[in-house]
DNA sequence: CTGAAAGCGCTAACAA
DNA sequence: TTGTTAGCGCTTTCAG
């Protein structure tokens, strides 16, 4: 005989009824209001009537409906969290770090990934916007400026890493390049380098421009005029760093260490520095820039420059709380400073053919 | 004289004025029901009208509110994407493949990566409860039974990989785990190794075990009884394969090759060789699982057992769409099987002491 | 301190 | 085909 299980035999509770927050009311006999007020854990409501009434959600298991909440109260809770390349390691580290912030305070975070593409941005935009973030961080190292509009004609808090315009309820994260990079350019001319080539970012972003200003900088610090052919555009990708690297390699005035704008990028250079048999640090010193986790286990671990995740998740996330919390501009109006500092592991070392007797065997 | 701008010299568009489907109407000229058709394409609606209604939208860019939309047709439009580690390059991967697919179908993703911790699961979990989930995809290769119980209780559709529940409403992604990891015990065999370490996964994890077993089962095809000491657990990090490593390397009968469960864990064994002084393929070979972008580039570049991320993220997707598009039960009881391939690169080769004559110099 | 009632912005019957 | 209306589940005045 085939035994249909019917309704009726169901467990005790019956989670075919509707549950919101009516039910709860009525069954811990109080009105709706009270229950709105007990889960939002309003002081004034009596202690009796909240135990009876968090009894009753807890026994029926009732989670409140953010929609519903967010609709009436005008609050999402929820923040955009815009970055380049998810699958770059740097954002991830970054991403980790915002989320937890974000959830232990309240909010959920959108996250969305434009892969640099200007159209995919706008449509993350556009959605961000339907669903009503209280504000986003543009973690993207550059911006077309037109979709930034879309965002601030609404008012919308926003906070930009590195670069961003100066404008109420804009904050800007501004990253100290230029003392990393000296350190590293130091570094590098203290072990007796003077030939340093630098392989940039993509130059439309930013970053990849304030980057190359600070190596730039740093060497004339040291006294050393770059040649223009040590300086190659990379894209902030491993088969980028590669193809810069192949590029320095062609070049007459080879230089014997070489600056890379992100770590990927060294670790491109790396692999072709591997490829062509060139042994690191023995005939070529590298430096990379973020100081993301696998930078440690390269071959050999790579001397970097580290940019925190944290503090940067950290930075955004509290100007975009300050600006939605404090109806005042002015107290948002912080400033956001990130620094960066280098890590010196052992892709670095003398120029080849000098300091012999130092060098570890 | 200090000029203040007044309020009455901003640009012709009123942005404090508050926009809803209601102030369209208005200015169009119809009912908000019409607008609201107009929105959502629905054909019947006049395409005299439509145009009147979109050229308001546009000239006022109205951007529809998700929530209230959500909140009335009980359609959020958001999965929840559960990944155990978003630092583990693998994840992210994962992640901008389900992301995209799932926006090219209309909805959002919410992501949380539960560190392996169940505390931050179940609040991951929770949140996604409140938010109104409408699917959640489990990507963390083993999950806490009690936790996924919030879930099915509500009948949210869920989609696991690899291990899950048989239940209505509950897809479940089966890797072949064998296929691959046979390929590459095959791979190993045929080079002359018998003495095959394996690196798991933590052991608490479902995947870890099937990884396990298919190791086993492969090496007895090749009537090879691994010895208990080749086998040693990692935990799916840099660092668990650096100590894996350490753990082989003090072992009696030193095993020739090892198979890693992750590639993460093979870069760390990469990494503790590197360390060691070992060289990599010559006197040992190593093997990751995975197939992560920067396998490629390890030194020497990694053969690995690839898992497509994009087919995950698409099976997954598809999986979570078709429970909730078809209220029918059976026709999401699509099967799920991911393939698993071998890559051979550089990091495998003869075991020391055999084919000197084969060997590249 | 508690409850009744008025919406938040939108969709979905149901009428017209 | 279009408009009217009743809510979705909740917060928030405003009385009591």
């Amino acid at each position: 005989m085939t035994e249909n299980p019917t309704p009726e035999n169901q467990p005790q509770n019956d989670a075919s009824e509707r549950m919101d927050i009516r039910t709860i009311a009525r069954l811990a006999n109080v009105s709706i209001a009270t229950v709105s007020r007990t889960i939002n854990r309003v002081p004034t409501v009596n202690t009796k009537m909240a135990k009876r009434v968090w009894d009753v959600i807890e026994k029926l298991d009732f989670v409140p409906n953010t929609q519903a909440r967010a609709l009436v109260s005008g609050r999402s809770k929820l923040f955009g969290l815009l970055v380049s390349e998810i699958t770059n390691p740097f954002f991830p580290e970054l991403i980790q770090g915002f989320e937890e912030i974000a959830v232990e305070n309240g909010y959920e975070i959108l996250i969305s990934s434009t892969n640099h593409d200007p159209k995919r941005m706008s449509h993350c935009i556009r959605r961000m916007l339907e669903r009503k973030v209280e504000g986003v961080a543009i973690m993207t190292f550059g911006i077309e400026e037109p979709l930034l509009d879309q965002l601030a004609k609404r008012k919308v808090p926003l906070v930009f890493i590195d670069v961003g315009p100066d404008r109420p309820g804009i904050s800007v994260l501004k990253v100290d390049y230029h003392h990393g990079i000296r350190q590293a350019v130091q570094h590098l001319a203290a072990l007796g380098h003077r030939k340093i080539a630098f392989v940039s970012g993509p130059m439309q972003l930013h970053s990849a421009q304030s980057r190359l200003a600070a190596y730039t900088r740093s060497m004339n610090e040291c006294g050393i005029v770059p040649d223009p052919s040590w300086i190659v555009e990379g894209d902030h990708t491993l088969e980028g760093g590669a193809a810069a690297m192949e590029k320095l390699l062609a070049q007459e005035n080879l230089a014997t260490a070489v600056l890379c704008s992100n770590d990927m990028t060294a670790i491109g250079v790396l692999h072709k520095l591997y490829r062509t048999g060139k042994r690191v640090p023995d005939d070529i010193s590298v430096i990379g820039f973020d100081d993301i986790h696998i930078a440690e286990v390269t071959m050999p671990p790579l001397t970097t420059i580290q940019m925190s995740r944290f503090e940067i998740a950290k930075a955004a996330f509290d100007a975009l709380q300050s600006q939605v919390e404090s109806p005042n501009a002015l107290i948002g109006k912080r400033e956001f400073n990130i620094k960066t500092e280098l890590i010196v592991r052992e892709s670095t070392s003398y120029p080849r053919g000098t300091m012999e007797h130092l060098r570890k065997k």
